[in-house]
DNA sequence: CAGTATCCGACATGATACTG
DNA sequence: CAGTATCATGTCGGATACTG
């Protein structure tokens, strides 16, 4: 997804957070286990429209980058949890960021400067 | 891209955002413009690999969102300059929280818990 | 319950050629 | 210089059916 040249002149650590983007539910998802932890039908219904191959999908990414937990429990029938992870809840900070940035700007209409030249 | 029960249920805001970060190629970008104005090809040069259609593509939405502005100048031949606006600049909040959240987190192994059940 | 497997269309991105 | 137009391609995400 990124090139080699990106990841060394820019930060690879800005990379890394937009890993946590790939997908546009990731943030839906991460919204959802910010409050409690989670099976996956559960989140398939809190997301409302997610087929349950996009949700595996951006789970198995955000367990990959350490985001959220996946637990399995040896019920009958099998039982499998959600939770975030502390560099998961750490993120948090970016997603009010950006809710916040959000709602501050609603309503902005650009000013238009005079001409330069 | 997002349906209506997503931006009911959750915030409005939020999407705005992530609007910013359609494209991969965004944040780049407005790392670029952050530092000072540039030109069109400026810009493709900073960036490395990107197409023109690319580049006019984000440029275009990022304009639209009005995080950044351009300014055509009736030089010969023409001249045009991007630039942040005021919104756009604070952008950079979010931007510099991601790369900090990014970097903080670099090395991170998760721990595993015991088993609840 | 918590997925996997498969098919498919829409869209993002790139390469290339051309223009005022 | 700063794009537009066109074509090609790969990936994303949804729908559906099936499984331990």
């Amino acid at each position: 997804m990124y090139t080699d040249s990106q990841k060394e002149e820019c930060s690879a650590s800005l990379g890394e957070a937009m890993q946590v983007m790939g997908s546009k539910w990731s943030f839906w998802v991460i919204g959802e286990l910010a409050t409690a932890p989670r099976r996956f039908n559960e989140l398939r219904r809190g997301l409302g429209n997610i087929s349950t191959k996009s949700l595996t999908e951006v789970l198995r990414s955000l367990e990959q980058a350490r985001i959220i937990r996946r637990q399995v429990f040896a019920t009958v029938p099998v039982t499998v949890e959600y939770s975030m992870t502390d560099k998961g809840m750490d993120f948090l900070q970016v997603y009010y960021a950006m809710q916040g940035w959000g709602e501050k700007w609603k309503d902005y209409d650009i000013q238009v400067q005079g001409d330069k030249i």
